[in-house]
DNA sequence: CAGTGGTCTAGACCACGTT
DNA sequence: ACGTGGTCTAGACCACTGG
């Protein structure tokens, strides 16, 4: 039974409508807001659409909901980007230039106290260093310093990464439980500025990743990026 | 007709079969997949569910569906993350610390040739300048520099600035459509290095942010963090 | 034009968490 | 204990688009 009752019908529509009254607020910061059957009747949908554009608003920061307790409007909507991160690869074809990739080190690494608190490490565990360069038609534009856990994944020790990058190779390899990213502006090293062509101190467009697969680390990563790098978003 | 069939059912079931599947290459990246009604059947479960395993996963990057052209694996699944914009004053008391804000200029902007392009300006259109500082426990957190378009927002000309900070008084007041945000790694200037008490030159994380209402740029707001700043998210 | 995904409906049971 | 959201189902119509 479609309604052609007032405006268009439709859980986008609900949305929208339900977006429009936080905003006027109609519904007041933090204040309950009826229950979905209710709101459903009064909008003449069914049930199951009120909860799609409830929960959608929910995940978009605009909603609280909780069993038994109902839905809230949230005191202040918190704003969330959201950003793709591309493997290099991808994003530098994108941008129309042709990919290199150059593996500039690889050693099985010293471990430091951050890295051994960063991947749990209690023992004489070994993680593989490895240092990469990644080019835009031949211009340096990303630098690579990743460490492998070989405890967690001892097939890479036998892998060549003079071909294949490791960023692909472990996206083709090893499935992941939780990611956890970090931005930053920090000041070229010795090794970032002279891979990157930058004096050193300069400041760089950094991402920090770790990979984790059921509570064991599997790999760090640095990111550095080109000089005047930007992520950029819309939406 | 709930099955207790093989596993547990439900669409949080379905789709780690799914991911498991395409993890496993069970279905090649760029492979045409099953059905929906099909997928159903064969899961025991309605088409409903299976809609919503196989809507998250495409909202996920693991899949590109289109209508009458079936769903397929995607070639290389994009990894997105999601990074929570939270209001200074809310990211600043969320780490415990007291929030305290100073407006350090406020004036009409003479327009420069970048911000008439981003804003869209043709004639002598106006902005509003403002310059804030927001501090944590009495130290420097963030330095905020705004340009409003007085053209689309006229009420802010008469807004004071002196209690509330723009940014709180505009997510209060003005809806908006569009935003662009980007994230950059730039050198200390003379004057964030003066409020944020670091030498010029000093690497410092930058956020940019510009906010649209129906193709009317709103405001533009270049927000400089403390050193060593860093943005996280998880997932 | 025919097939696939997109969405809606009405009804039902369940789980969580407040009371 | 009980009310609210979370989810499932079976069936239906529609919209887009590839062949």
């Amino acid at each position: 039974m479609r309604r052609a009752n007032a405006k268009a019908s439709g859980y986008a529509a609900v949305k929208n409508e339900l977006l429009r009254r936080i905003r006027n607020k109609v519904w007041a910061p933090g204040a309950l807001v009826p229950g979905e059957i209710e709101l459903a009747e009064s909008f003449g949908v069914a049930r199951g659409t009120m909860n799609r554009a409830m929960r959608e608003l929910t995940e978009q920061g605009y909603l609280e909901r909780k069993r038994k307790g109902g839905t809230r409007v949230r005191p202040s909507p918190l704003r969330a980007a959201r950003f793709e991160i591309p493997i290099v690869r991808a994003e530098i074809e994108g941008i129309g230039a042709a990919y290199a990739y150059k593996l500039l080190a690889r050693r099985i690494a010293p471990v430091s106290a951050e890295l051994r608190n960063l991947f749990g490490l209690k023992g004489k565990e070994r993680l593989l260093y490895l240092e990469c360069l990644h080019l835009a038609d031949g211009m340096p534009f990303q630098l690579e310093e990743r460490w492998i856990n070989l405890k967690a994944l001892p097939q890479a020790e036998a892998a060549n990464f003079t071909e294949l990058g490791p960023n692909e190779w472990l996206v083709q390899t090893v499935p992941y439980t939780d990611v956890e990213i970090a931005f930053e502006a920090c000041a070229a090293s010795t090794l970032s500025a002279e891979q990157l062509r930058v004096k050193r101190g300069e400041p760089l467009f950094t991402t920090l990743r770790t990979t984790w697969f059921k509570g064991d680390a599997i790999t760090h990563v640095r990111l550095t990026f080109h000089k005047g790098y930007r992520m950029v978003t819309r939406y």
